[in-house]
This record gives structure tokens, C-alpha cells and sequence, in this order.
RNA sequence: GGCGGGUUGGCGGAGAGGUUACGCAGCGGAUUGCAAAUCCGUGAAGACCGGUUCGAUUCCGGUACCCGCCUCCA
């Protein structure tokens, strides 16, 4: 039995699909304007985990996941009118395709890098604005929408419950006052369906003249078209609550009061950067890119953003990554060439089903690692996407590096043979310094790479 | 101003109204030429003030501090 917390009704509850055959579940992905940053690759790991958990439960063919693409932006229109301020003849519609495709290639790179399954369905918003118009038109045509000066506005006093989610009320938020309050709203906090386009913006045929979707509307369109008017799990960041999933929920809801949209609410807490907010003007501010290039492996990453409950506050520090990668590579000598359990240890997976307590499966793995349960070890660790074979590259030094270490460490056991101990101390010292772990023992010596291992360390060494 | 979340041992970080979290570090031991690695053992906690209870770190209320959202944002 999966226990989740809705963030709808504020309770974990147990989790009951619509329909076993076909869990489906939706989260909101990355506006493709640059690199995802670490924040961004938090969400990507979370509920990554949950589609391998509803995958193992109720089969991998019925579960149906669904993140999409926001490709219509004006960060993304910028991009691409610098490009044709410097010259690019191209039209701005293609140098605006360019530019996202070439960033969901980097999303798809470093995602995957981090050990995420691709989803079901990736739709780009681009791909589907007829759905959206089709949606906008409906809003207007029962009474939440209306059209002003080119725009298209939601009417939030026509939905009642609107704000249930974030638990706020209309009243409640224009109090707040920072509300941008435009001539043409009927209310200040209504918002925008549909936006003109000037000709030197991206904008497609409507009713409503040549313009843009707004911001909401496309995981309203896409969610329904291809999961339905109901489904079960709708997911994100907890900054996207307000406004961005009450919005949805507003235009979903009116559009189709048949049905329910989500039933479920996830939303994982942000990330920090050593303590502190990551942001550009701290200087703390990285891609899950810069990262991987630092030499920090995906799967080291990825335990380190699943050893922290999803609900709370993650601290990025080296620390945790030093740590992570200290387990990762006993957990890896411990599994090599083991195959896995038939099936993932009970505690493991009662963790998991706990409200995606990772931390916990984490301490799970690390008993069955103490009890030397290599096969069930390997087993678990799949559900949390660890430990999977086409992950451990990081694992394994080029054979020149070894045979490298394998040239320093007879040199070391020539001067122990020889009681020079000065000599040999000095050898494994350099070594251990370089991060290579000696592990000797009575049938011979071994080794293994250690954290923060630096093979230029070793040259000098002799 | 409005809404929401958090505060656990040296550090990280979970669960549970009463019984060991777990990891890292530390300490003791085995082992070692000395170490490392490994194995065994081990001390240490729950912001503050009240309340409920036989009993609360765990439930309730308040205080303090921290954080997020309310504007593009995972």
C-alpha cells in the first residue's frame, strides 16, 4: 500500500489509482531556455523514483508519465532575438526551434546522466496549441474566460473553489498587493489564457488574433489530452503551487467539471547551496552540468538528492557528495558482478511506499550492504535507480591508470620485502593521497578508487 | 501584509506516544612492521515555554529563530 501526501488536503493518504491498468501521473518539466540547475534536477530524481515505485506495483506497462516541454517563453524569445541581433538571417521561429531543441538535448544529456527514466510522453507545448486554443475557447464559451484587448483572461471569480490548493483566497491575495493590476482585468488577480504577439514574436492563428498561450494553460491542454479529464498524480516544485497548479486547476476544472483532474498533489521542497539559497548573486549557482564536468558522477548526485526526504529542504554540500560516493563505491564492490534479488528487500520498498521516504530505503539498503545481502542489496538499490549497470562507468579507472597504480603498489611491497618502511609508508602515502584506497590483506593487496580520486596525483610518485 | 514549511546527537538525516534508526565522524578492541581497508563493540539528540497523558522528542497551544511562496522560477 503507497501512502503519499497530498498536498491538496494537507494528510498522506493511501494511494488508490483511478484504474490499475493505467496509473498516470504528471510533472511539470523545464522551461527550455538553458541548462537545468541543481534545482531542477531535484523534482527529475524525486518522482523519477515514485514512476520506478508505481512501475514495480502496478507493472511498467500501466503506469503512464507525462512531463513536458515549455517551448513558448520570452526568456526563449530573447535567446533567439539576440541571435538575430547579431546577425542570423534566420527567421525567429526557427532560430527559437533551434534554441529548444538544442536545450532539451542538454535536458535529455543530463537527466539522463542522473540516472532519470525518460517518461512515457514528453509533449512540447508548441506541438499542441490547438488543444489550447480549443481550451480557451471553451472557458469563454461556458462563462471563465473572457477576451480583452487582445488578450484572453481567466475569470477566477467564476471558479469558487479557486485557491483551495495553496489554501489562500482571492480576497486573501489582493490584500497581499503586489499584484499586477492591467486595465483590461476584471479582477487583479485573473489570468492571462492568451497573449498578443507583436510580429517580432512567436505567435500562432486564434480567434483572438495572431498571438501566444499563456504560461498555465499548456499543462491544462496537454495533461487532459493525454491522460484525460481525471488522473492521478500531478507533481512539481512547491513553488509552483501558487499560482502556476492553481491555475491549472482553475482552467482544468471549469473546462471539464465532469472531471477531477489531479487527485493527487506532490510538491517537493527546494533546494539549498551549502546553507543558503542558490542564486546567481551568491555565486552558489550551478547546472547539474557544471556538476557532472566537475567530475561529480550522476549517480553521486542522484544519492544525494534521494538522501533527503522530498517534503523538506535539501542542502547540496560536498560533503554529502563525498559521503554518497563513499557508499556508492563499497556498494559497488559489494554488487559487482552479483545478479540481482528476484525482487527488492520488504523493508526497502515499505520505505518507498511510506510517502517516498528515500532516506529511509537509503538506511535500508545500508543494513542489507551490512548483512552482506549482495543480491537483494542490488535489487533495492534499482528501485531507487542505484547501482544499475549502466550507471556505474564512473566506477572503473582506464586500464593505464591501473596498471599505473598496480607498477606503485609493487613498488611499495619491493621496499616492505626490503624492511626500507620509509620508503614504503612514503609510496602509500602518496597513493592514498592521489584517493586510491589500499586495502591490504593477508591473501595480497588491493585497491579501489576513493573519493576525490585525482589520478595526476599519482605522476611524481615513484 | 497574506499563505505555507521547518527547528532531532559533533555533522547529515528518518521512523515511532513507552523498546537500537541509519550514514559519516569519534572512542575501545581485533588485525597490521606502523597504517589504511575490514570486522566487532560503544558514548551522544530532538529550539524554548506551557498543556493533554501513567508516560512526549513524537499529540495540542504559544514564543523565538530559519526558510519558501505571493513576480519568471523545480
Amino acid at each position: 500500500m503507497i501512502r503519499l501526501t497530498n498536498t491538496r488536503t494537507r494528510q498522506k493518504e493511501p494511494f488508490t489509482p483511478l484504474d490499475p491498468q493505467n496509473v498516470r501521473l504528471y510533472v511539470c518539466g523545464p522551461t527550455v531556455y538553458d541548462r537545468a540547475h541543481l534545482g531542477n534536477g531535484r523534482p527529475v530524481v524525486v518522482f523519477d523514483v515514485l514512476f520506478r515505485l508505481l512501475r514495480h506495483v502496478y507493472g511498467a506497462e500501466h503506469v503512464t508519465y507525462v512531463r513536458n516541454f515549455t517551448d513558448v517563453d520570452d526568456k526563449i524569445n530573447a535567446a533567439a532575438q539576440a541571435r538575430r541581433d547579431s546577425g542570423d538571417p534566420r527567421p525567429l521561429e526557427a532560430l527559437i526551434r533551434e534554441r529548444t531543441d538544442e536545450t532539451i538535448g542538454w535536458y535529455h544529456a543530463d537527466m539522463d546522466a542522473l540516472g532519470a527514466l525518460r517518461p512515457s510522453h514528453e509533449p512540447r507545448a508548441t506541438e499542441w496549441i490547438g488543444a489550447m486554443v480549443a481550451m480557451i475557447a471553451d472557458l469563454i464559451a461556458k462563462g471563465h474566460a473572457y477576451e480583452a484587448e487582445g488578450h484572453v483572461l481567466f475569470d477566477v471569480r467564476s471558479y469558487a473553489d479557486y485557491g483551495a490548493l495553496s489554501g489562500r483566497s482571492v480576497d486573501d491575495m489582493i490584500a497581499g498587493a503586489r499584484v499586477e493590476v492591467a486595465p483590461y482585468k476584471r479582477d487583479p488577480m485573473d489570468f492571462v489564457l492568451w497573449k498578443p504577439s507583436s510580429d517580432e514574436l512567436p505567435g500562432w492563428d486564434s480567434p483572438w488574433g495572431r498571438g501566444r498561450p499563456g504560461w498555465h494553460i499548456e499543462c491544462s491542454a496537454m495533461a487532459y489530452e493525454l491522460l484525460g479529464e481525471s488522473f492521478d498524480i500531478h507533481a512539481g516544485g512547491i513553488d509552483l503551487q501558487f499560482p502556476h497548479h492553481e491555475n491549472e486547476i482553475a482552467q482544468s476544472c471549469c473546462a471539464h467539471p465532469e472531471g477531477g483532474f489531479a487527485r493527487v498533489w506532490m510538491h517537493n521542497e527546494m533546494l539549498l547551496v551549502e546553507g543558503r539559497k542558490m542564486s546567481k548573486s551568491l555565486g552558489n549557482f550551478f547546472t547539474v552540468r557544471d556538476l557532472l564536468d566537475q567530475g561529480y558522477p550522476g549517480e553521486v548526485i542522484r544519492m544525494v538528492y534521494l538522501g533527503t526526504h522530498y517534503g523538506k529542504p535539501m542542502d547540496w554540500t560536498a560533503e554529502k557528495a563525498e559521503q554518497a560516493e563513499a557508499a556508492l563505491r563499497r556498494w559497488r564492490g559489494l554488487v559487482a558482478g552479483i545478479e540481482p534479488a528476484p525482487s527488492p528487500a520488504a523493508a526497502v520498498l515499505e520505505a518507498l511506499s511510506d510517502d517516498l521516504n528515500t532516506a529511509g530505503a537509503i538506511a535500508a539498503l545500508h543494513a542489507l550492504a551490512g548483512a552482506g545481502d549482495a543480491a537483494g542489496l542490488k535489487a533495492s538499490a534499482a528501485l531507487l535507480g542505484l547501482l544499475e549497470d549502466d550507471m556505474g562507468d564512473w566506477i572503473n579507472s582506464t586500464s593505464e591508470i591501473s596498471d599505473r597504480i598496480d607498477a606503485l603498489l609493487q613498488a611499495r611491497a619491493d621496499a616492505r620485502q626490503a624492511r626500507d618502511f620509509a620508503r614504503a609508508d612514503a609510496l602509500r602515502d602518496g597513493i592514498a593521497a592521489a584517493g586510491v584506497v589500499i586495502m591490504d590483506s593477508p591473501t595480497g593487496v588491493t585497491w579501489r578508487l576513493g573519493p576525490g580520486f585525482d589520478p595526476a596525483k599519482l605522476e611524481g610518485l615513484a
